[in-house]
DNA sequence: GCCCAGGGGGCTC
DNA sequence: GAGCCCCATGGG
């Protein structure tokens, strides 16, 4: 299974190369993506971080002190704009008032302490949390999405309705743990199933794991 | 105008 | 623990 899953990013990584995820200047930008992010396009998060940044409220103690009304407008983009600036607060809360307003401080907690605190915040559900871990903190979990569920299942690998936690389970006993290999195969699955995996409108003719797929 | 995109929480049974 | 609703923008 170990070869199926290299051979797997091997073909992946020679079609789309090195994606440079996370897309981010700062492990606590990566943490705001990565809320800001859930169940919206990524080019709308772009808008809403830059609105961030415009304003100078790209801060954990910005953020903590602004009122909802200062923060809403501006993540506005991002869908759900009223939720996540609750979830925004909630995060820079526990940076603020648990580890001195240090995000560094969190983030090098070993990774099942780690998710335990993340999970702990309104909002942060398990791919939020593994995201930040794995894209702030630079620690080897594997992050499991929707296109990882899709696409895998329709490889004939893992069974369609199997879980977060069995599929997380599954790369994590036939991969190496190593944290580039990681970042790497997350990012590669996001874009096979943005572009080529869609749950609608699949384009199987031009994917480069057609060869191994019997949706194909 | 219609559809749906890198989720998570809360509720019900 | 599965199923369902809520949230509520922007681009194709």
């Amino acid at each position: 299974m170990r070869e199926i899953l290299l051979n797997i990013y091997y073909r992946l990584d020679r079609h789309f190369g090195p994606r440079g995820w996370w897309p981010a200047e700062t492990p606590f930008e990566v943490c705001v993506g990565a809320i800001l992010t859930q169940n919206v396009a990524w080019s709308n998060v772009v808008k809403a971080i830059n609105g961030l940044k415009e304003v100078d409220l790209l801060s954990t103690g910005a953020i903590y002190r602004s009122p909802s009304g200062t923060i809403a407008p501006i993540i506005r983009p991002t869908r759900y704009f009223n939720q996540k600036t609750l979830k925004l607060k909630d995060f820079c809360s526990l940076v603020v008032e648990q580890y001195n307003d240090d995000i560094d401080l969190l983030l090098a907690l070993p990774a099942g302490q780690l998710r335990k605190k993340l999970l702990g915040v309104r909002g942060i559900g398990k791919e939020t949390a593994d995201s930040i871990i794995l894209y702030a903190a630079g620690q080897p979990v594997f992050v499991v999405d929707s296109y990882t569920q899709r696409i895998f299942s329709r490889l004939g690998i893992v069974s369609p309705d199997e879980g977060y936690d069995r599929l997380q389970e599954f790369f994590t006993r036939y991969l190496p743990q190593d944290v580039q290999l990681f970042n790497q195969y997350h990012a590669l699955i996001d874009g096979a199933g943005n572009r080529y995996c869609s749950a609608t409108s699949p384009r199987c003719g031009e994917c480069p794991l057609a060869g191994l797929c019997k949706y194909a």
